[in-house]
DNA sequence: CCCTGATTCGC
DNA sequence: GCGAATCAGG
């Protein structure tokens, strides 16, 4: 395989996106991740800093253009990311085997370019006919915080299939199985556990602190 | 161990 | 220019 400009094109773009070298190799086929670091680098483009800092998400990116004699303290990540409660075994149940629990509402918009409204996710009112949807495990509160990583990640997903599962790929479903635009995260799942970070994070939560449920 | 990108260096 | 091998991390 030689790096044609059809090639070359498809590699800036997943680069740019934010993919990682294997995950571009593995597309590109033919080529070994490190094939595709070794053009990405000689093609220059190696600062992959992209108005947002994609794959790892932790403080904010020292932005150290050239003079590192900057006085940074280092900034406490502490309450940065959502902190993960131990939770206690009461995980949201998926209800199916395999089956996490429902995602925040299904969100059917493939393409995204229309800014939704972060804060609020409102179910769709459509219910897609076909199966019915399983007794919503009390889609309790999740801080919004996390709603808005889930969301982010969920951009970022691989939109992998259900062949493409493996022991370390988040096995969070998004979308709705009952139609083509059904995938799985597949992004790599933390240490033992069948999702990613963010999807880790509203799957297992403390316990619903859920005593609406007025009567 | 799984993975990441960075560099080197013979080809 | 290319990319395997290696390095250096997470």
């Amino acid at each position: 395989m030689s790096w044609t400009d059809e090639r070359v094109e498809l590699l800036k773009k997943m680069w740019t996106e934010g993919q990682s070298a294997s995950q571009i190799a593995k597309e590109l086929g033919g080529v070994t991740r490190n094939a595709v670091i070794g053009k990405v680098h000689r093609l220059g483009l190696s600062n992959r800093v992209e108005g947002a800092a994609p794959t790892p998400a932790p403080a904010a990116a020292p932005a150290a253009v050239a003079k590192p004699a900057a006085p940074e303290p280092v900034a406490a990540p502490a309450a940065a990311a959502a902190p993960r409660v131990e939770p206690e075994p009461e995980p949201v149940r998926p209800t199916i085997a395999a089956v996490p629990p429902r995602p925040a509402p299904a969100a059917p918009q493939p393409v995204a370019a229309v800014a939704p409204v972060p804060g609020v996710v409102r179910k769709p009112a459509l219910v897609p006919a076909g199966q019915p949807l399983p007794p919503q495990p009390s889609l309790n509160e999740i801080s919004p915080e996390t709603l808005a990583s889930v969301r982010e990640v969920e951009k970022r997903s691989r939109k992998i299939s259900l062949m493409e599962l493996t022991e370390r790929t988040c096995k969070w479903p998004i979308g709705d199985p009952a139609t083509e635009n059904f995938y799985f995260c597949g992004l790599p799942s933390s240490a033992g556990k069948p999702y990613c970070e963010a999807h880790v994070s509203v799957a297992f939560q403390p316990m619903s602190a859920r005593r609406d449920r007025r009567r």
